[in-house]
DNA sequence: AGAATAGTGTCTGTTAGACACTATTAG
DNA sequence: CTAATAGTGTCTAACAGACACTATTCT
């Protein structure tokens, strides 16, 4: 029947670092694109799952099972890959601060880069190979917004954190800052967003530690702007 | 490369009649699900970009390009399609009341059935084929968030529209009711989502007409519950 | 000591929800 | 006439933004 299609995914992971939203790139070596930086991906295989195919390239890659894996959005330009035709799956991946597994797994060489020098076209030195600047975009809106409404932001950090951790998660996210007592007033307010471990970050007085709660989605949402 | 994989597109078309959120399916032929109900849908061709695949299926089901389309999700589960693998992009598709032109293009069937009976398993009396009920699920979910924090549901109206046509929308995709003067009072507080044309229903004193705005997200978002 | 941060509290403007009242149109 | 709907206005409770004050920890 003609050309043969594949089919294949590819990863938008983002985590937060030194104050700013990062997203993990892969070095290429085979053309086309060669020495380009692009996505961690990989095809689909036969009679695998799309999803199961995901959960493959994120262990091979990052060594970890993350907390959050979300399905993007699809790519299907007949001429996205020039080889052949290959529609591929964005997902969104969100890693905690501190998971810093892709450089141990990263033999082909897999890099942090900041999300806005990415955008900017600053860094990498090449610009990223196919549509993936395109799926970074959305990956970084999808994930921007998303923030607004769900509790996801938790994800982003260890199992139990500090408020001025999670404000500084969306500080970074948004490149934006946030008033502290505000900030806490509304999370609190929240039924299930976090709970209260009892314990404290050091001694008492020190800032109270929190664990993710229940809940998925905040409503109403949190604003930026 | 062994086993071939298809691309298909599934497409949700929902609109608003007699109060209620339909949707438009068709009727199968073939087996596999023969004589089944499904969403419209169909292979994307070779060379062919999806999103065109998109409009080309839904010009031969329904004769208009709609106000309307986005992606959904995409379904990849391998033995979703018993035939071959078929990996299938859905689409939502938001169409205006009054368009009408399923029936007419519908030689293989083509009908409107509310959301919530098929939900429900009432009708068709035939489950859905293949995974298109979780597909249907999903875009009635999202079609449902996001008239809370887009102008979307503009799109269900006609091109001039009174604010109890609007309010009427909501009802019908939420299946609540709500305070038509509160309505009134945050849709018109909400810049460019509508715009007055100075006309009325009838004669004055009759309801004013408006068309769409240009703004498409509602910020803060208008609340169900 | 000084700076940064966490927690508490206050004040104010905005807005959503509930509801009342009037005018007009449709049946 | 009667019912339904559109438009206006009011009252109140909830909440976000801004900011002040204190205590504690880090440097």
């Amino acid at each position: 029947m003609g050309r043969p299609v594949a089919i294949a995914v590819d990863l938008a992971l983002l985590t937060v670092r030194d104050g700013q939203l990062d997203t993990v790139l892969v070095r290429r070596d085979p053309p086309p694109f060669a020495r380009c930086w692009s996505l961690p991906g990989g095809l689909v295989r036969e009679e695998e799952d799309v999803d199961a195919a995901v959960a493959r390239i994120l262990l091979a890659k990052t060594g970890l099972d993350p907390p959050h894996v979300e399905q993007l959005a699809t790519y299907g330009a007949p001429d996205r890959d020039p080889r052949m035709r290959v529609v591929s799956v964005a997902y969104l991946v969100l890693l905690p601060i501190g998971a810093e597994p892709v450089e141990t797994a990263g033999k082909d060489g897999a890099r942090f880069f900041p999300v806005d020098a990415v955008s900017r076209g600053r860094r990498p030195p090449t610009p990223l190979a196919f549509d993936h600047a395109r799926i970074l975009t959305d990956a970084v809106d999808r994930a921007r917004a998303k923030l607004e409404y769900t509790t996801l932001a938790a994800t982003f950090l260890p199992a139990e954190f500090t408020l001025g951790d999670l404000r500084r998660v969306y500080e970074s996210v948004w490149g934006v800052g946030l008033h502290h007592s505000n900030f806490a007033r509304k999370v609190r307010s929240v039924h299930g967003f976090v709970e209260a471990t009892g314990r404290r970050a050091a001694s008492s007085g020190a800032p109270e530690l929190f664990r993710r709660g229940p809940a998925e989605l905040m409503m109403p949402p949190l604003m930026r702007a």
